[in-house]
DNA sequence: AATTTTTGTTAACACTGTTAACAAAAGTAA
DNA sequence: TTACTTTTGTTAACAGTGTTAACAAAAATT
């Protein structure tokens, strides 16, 4: 009986289909502006279909939350993989990091920005734990590999995602778009420092 | 004619007693559940009173965002009175910055997250060219003694912001309330290699 | 005392997210 | 095919939000 599975098939069809239009909104107006109610408009339905594939409002915005994480886990690891030392990885993926973060506003704002953080729900997002994973395995390498090799790893992980979380959040605060390719100077500074900090004394 | 003044000083008044409710209620719900309607009835006038004392909802979060960058500019300067040495005064404002943060949360909020920074205003925030003053100047200080007098102090200054700004915002997403002291050491980490790296080579 | 200005209120508009009540279509069983 | 059940979708409403136009009342001015 190939009767269900279409079913279930067009289901998923369906909740695509409105994330589509969600994100449709979300690019062309920000997601402050996203809407149930432009959804249904979008996808030609009434309001409350969506509340059958989504629990509610937040649950969509949770799905981009989760993509991005993805998305950003999946740079980080293609970049980290064209490196052999773990100090070289640390700087490349910085950079990554930081054109990920502007070449994809939306889910950067999204992941951390946006004030609405569900600071109860962030830790269920197991993206986002795939991606910290993959910068907390290179900083442990690095400090393996150091003159000191009992410095804390997770304090110095701690450290290297504020720089750059910092660096980003500041840099988008004042400008819109992607900054000029000198703003890119001050993560070089800041990342090669933190570098410095793990490689030697 | 005391008449006059006596009306602008009403008025004044006015315009504080709605602040003063706006913020019980900023602090006891978060300022994303402030509204209009509370206000007004905190106060007990209608609703369009408010909009003769200001323009807008933003208006009155940007009053806050403007006193949270007031507060800050006169901690950090406080707190750099206390030292000579500009490498003891980045340390000491560092921590002041930290303090800051999560002692005054909903204001801290306000001023940099949130993602309603309504970008274009933000520039019109004196109040936050205060605070970044203090630090600038600092660091300029610091520069000057230090044996690379040459050092882009302007550059500095965005890395010093900026992993200030990313520890707090961090740590805010993680966790509410104030971190434990055990949290600190980041702070403590990041920023001694951000001051190792002007003051010495 | 008549008139203008300020101040405040009521009521509405145009939006939000969310849900209860109900109709229509689709699938299942006799 | 008919009767029944389940899924799917709609209409209409509730309870909010920011904001404003139209109007009444109070205060100040002439």
């Amino acid at each position: 009986m190939g009767i269900a599975e279409r079913k279930i098939r067009q289901k998923e069809e369906f909740k695509a289909s409105i994330l589509e239009a969600a994100w449709q909104q979300v690019i062309s107006d920000g997601w402050q502006s996203l809407s149930i109610r432009k959804i249904a408009d979008a996808i030609e339905y009434s309001i409350p279909v969506i509340y059958n594939h989504f629990e509610n409002k937040e649950a969509i915005l949770l799905e981009f939350t989760k993509e991005g994480f993805q998305k950003l886990a999946d740079t980080l690891q293609e970049v980290k993989d064209q490196y052999e030392v773990p100090a070289q990885q640390l700087e490349a993926m910085a950079h990554a990091y930081w054109d990920f973060a502007f070449d994809h506003n939306e889910y950067y704002q999204l992941m951390f920005g946006l004030g609405i953080p569900a600071c109860d729900r962030v830790k269920q997002i197991i993206e986002m734990k795939t991606a910290t994973g993959i910068m907390i395995s290179t900083i442990k390498e690095a400090i393996a590999q150091s003159n000191h090799p009992e410095t804390d790893y997770f304090l110095k992980y701690h450290t290297y995602l504020s720089i750059l979380h910092g660096l980003v959040s500041i840099q988008m605060i004042q400008k819109e778009g992607k900054p000029d390719a000198s703003k890119k100077m001050i993560l070089q500074d800041a990342i090669s420092g933190f570098i410095i900090s793990i490689t030697s004394k």
